[in-house]
DNA sequence: TAAAATAGTGGGAGAAAGTGGAACAAAGTG
DNA sequence: CACTTTGTTCCACTTTCTCCCACTATTTTA
């Protein structure tokens, strides 16, 4: 599946290049048709259509009287957009996606298995570095942890 | 398996090349396709990709309720690249993970067992040297040490 | 110690990818 | 209904990447 980070720059316009190593596999996975949403922690979640449709119906799934639930429903099915790849490798981040991401000209798009993430690249930065500095006390790790060998 | 540090250099093209000892064991594993991605204390760790499929499948395993194992595997997964030994024996470090490490032109590849570390030269010796000093306080050391001996 | 083989390094040419813009189409507005 | 604005597709240019070849350095062997 999907992974690795990639520079990327948005233009003028809001579009976007794919890097060309994972275009043949978006175009055999749904002949380029894409769904792009938020994530909790602004920024753009971009699933192959095909995988997106799972994670639609596990969102319909969930009980509609927990109020977590129906906020993550808000988010993510009400900005849920369909994109495709154009002829150039392109997709077209819509001006709100962009918008709740800060999104500007220089982002990371960041390989997560069935998705994309899609940073603005300082905010990438700056939480990645958290993430960093904050595993350094590793007391807190669970139990999981303890026997994983990487 | 892998052991045994080397002082390697990354010309201007981002180019690694792997010591020779080790090419032959690369090839037969997995006919030299290698994963890259980084570590916690900025470095990269270098895969044969048939041992990358195994970590992965772990951090996918990880309760994904847990922030520092999500942490963990947005960083693993996210910065993982698949790379390749190259006719000459040479693997091209991507951009992303060069700055990640603040890999210039002189590093170190070290060898772990069932991976490599790759470390920007002058940041390997510090961390070695604090290791070196930090180490003398041998009170802290967890219970599985006890019974281990080297 | 010389010669040969192997390892490491650098660079150039061709190909591929990325980028910007122009031209056209569609939609919205007065 | 005409005009303006926005959006989309296509084309062309520029940059980057990748593969291959050649040179240098080091090690091995005779």
């Amino acid at each position: 599946m999907f992974r690795g980070a990639s520079k990327v720059s948005i233009d003028a316009k809001g579009r976007l290049a794919i890097p060309s190593r994972y275009r043949d596999m978006l175009l055999s996975k749904s002949d380029g048709a894409l769904v792009a949403t938020v994530d909790r922690d602004q920024c753009i979640l971009i699933y192959p259509l095909q995988e997106w449709d799972d994670i639609q119906r596990k969102l319909d799934r969930l009980p509609s009287f927990n109020k977590a639930a129906r906020e993550t429903q808000r988010l993510m099915v009400g900005y849920a957009t369909d994109i495709e790849l154009d002829g150039q490798g392109r997709v077209l981040i819509s001006k709100e996606l962009r918008e709740f991401a800060s999104l500007a000209k220089h982002a990371m798009l960041i390989g997560q298995g069935n998705k994309f993430e899609l940073w603005d690249e300082n905010a990438w930065i700056l939480r990645r570095n958290e993430w960093l500095s904050g595993s350094k006390n590793e007391t807190q790790l669970p139990l999981e942890f303890e026997s994983l060998s990487l």
